[in-house]
DNA sequence: AATTACATATTGTGATTATAAAATGCAATC
DNA sequence: GATTGCATTTTATAATCACAATATGTAATT
């Protein structure tokens, strides 16, 4: 009966935000600032700022707002009071993709059909649709109900987003548009030394994901292009559907982060041809590993 | 009230059908199998069936179904008995467009605002902004409301989308996977060289903006990669909403038509590398020439 | 054997209403 | 002058229902 909210996702949000600026204890979260960071308005980060304060993570005082009580770098260890919030927002999501991945789901599905199964609102699960509809693996039929599409799902179609990915990603680095971004390269280079040194072994499959992605998409935003970002972005987040099911072969992603930093190297010499050949090879190899486990 | 009906958009669909078809008068029109390719029940194909009787353009007859009773051919003028049906199917989409693009639409909006504006239900403004949101020009923001891009609007973003697609069809061609797909090319080779012929002072703008895309995305899916031919499609539904507010320079079409003609050329000759570079500086030299009527 | 015609079952849309969530204006505080 | 805290307005979701559109099973026809 009660609407779905969206303060969890802010909170999220910003542990993520604390994260990445590397924020420290004391410091100020103006309410503000965190409304038009996350496009929203200042009513759902109260909410937020909240549950954080209940989880010993942030202090309100009168009058002042609410500030930092840890450093960003233990805020993860404190994240752990609340364990149950889990790897993701959309558990419908997670529903649909798991039943389909298991052959539980038909290619043709009606509305009415899933509301049943899963016992959810029209409006829920409308919402959930549309959401994988613009991930582009399922689509509205004329008639009545849905067809899934194989995409990503057939060995072919995953390897099908290898080559388009290397093409892309390519093409995009070698635009005449393309401008090397200083402060996201030092970043980039901070997360990938720390993944090579360790963190592959202790970061979540999660984490791990992201960081790649992280890594892939900033290249891609160089080109200042917005459809080489979008169709990146796009197949990426198709692509976190499958490699979640892949058990990951930690032992490969010191050489993944190596070669990041590789890239980075030969972009930062003004090396930009070398870089692109050898960043259509490095995501070509990662597919010939990959594959054979799908 | 009432639910909208599909039934228009198959009557649509069946014209088309037997037009590129070529079909002849007597021809029989199966119901399943025009159900089937359409994707929907045998239900709204008689519903359309139906309607194209009245039109003059099918003739039932009692246990046996419907039968042509002009040429594929002739239909063109038939089809003028029924003249509101007009250029398009749903007609909030081209409002919002419209709207839109003209500035009477701030950046964001709640839903709501958009009920009052144009007095339509819920279901049926949210069916459409998704179809939007698709398309790439309008994002649900993460509380409450909508929010438009500028995708494609801005001068910038149009000729980012030129340099994409120029990307894009090259490296498709260039993949190994590229195999020419003869009965295609020489339905292209028809279509082109009708418009070369005189089409081009006759035809719809809409018709050639088809012939246009059709040639386009015919020699993309040659790549055999669905992610190569779904950014494609993306793109161009999204430039269709462009490209119907600028006004066409017939005069150009027949080079354009040549231009086509001469890709087949090449490609039946073997000379693939010299067709997809030829590919390339084809479309970019659109881009130049149409670029500054924005 | 394929196709139609018709009867029946199922589906999704539009309309309405209650309510939780989000947006916003403004005085109080730092 | 920026930011908070709170009160008020606005928004979107969930839940229902009636009904037209769509889907489908089956006997009749070719």
């Amino acid at each position: 009966m009660a609407r779905q909210s969206v303060s969890p996702q802010i909170t999220a949000n910003i542990l993520e935000f604390v994260k990445t600026n590397q924020m420290r204890a004391g410091d100020h979260l103006p309410c503000q600032m965190l409304a038009d960071t996350f496009r929203v308005s200042r009513a759902p980060v109260n909410t937020a700022l909240k549950k954080l304060e209940q989880m010993g993570i942030v202090r309100g005082e009168p009058n002042r707002g609410y500030f930092l009580k840890v450093d960003a770098a233990n805020v993860d260890t404190a994240k752990q009071e609340a364990p149950p919030q889990g790897e993701d927002e959309d558990p419908l999501y997670f529903r649909i993709a798991e039943d389909r991945l298991a052959g539980k789901l038909q290619e043709r599905v009606s509305e009415n059909e899933l509301i049943r199964l899963y016992d959810v609102a029209r409006t829920r699960l409308l919402k959930t649709l549309h959401r994988i509809a613009e991930e582009g693996w399922v689509e509205r039929l004329p008639g009545n109900g849905w067809s899934f599409r194989e995409t990503l799902t057939s060995r072919r179609s995953y390897e099908e987003g290898y080559v388009f990915r290397a093409v892309i990603e390519q093409q995009a680095m070698l635009l005449p548009s393309f401008v090397a971004d200083e402060a996201a390269f030092e970043k980039a280079r901070a997360v990938q030394t720390a993944l090579g040194e360790g963190g592959y072994e202790t970061w979540s499959r999660a984490e791990i994901f992201k960081a790649n992605n992280d890594f892939h998409e900033m290249l891609v935003a160089c080109s200042q292009n917005e459809f080489f970002l979008d169709s990146i972005k796009r197949i990426n987040r198709l692509r976190r559907l499958i490699e979640y099911r892949i058990t990951i072969d930690r032992s490969r992603l010191p050489r993944q982060s190596a070669e990041h930093l590789h890239i980075l190297d030969l972009l930062e010499a003004g090396r930009r041809t070398e870089a692109a050949a050898f960043l259509y090879t490095h995501i070509m190899g990662a597919s010939r590993i990959k594959a054979p486990q799908v």
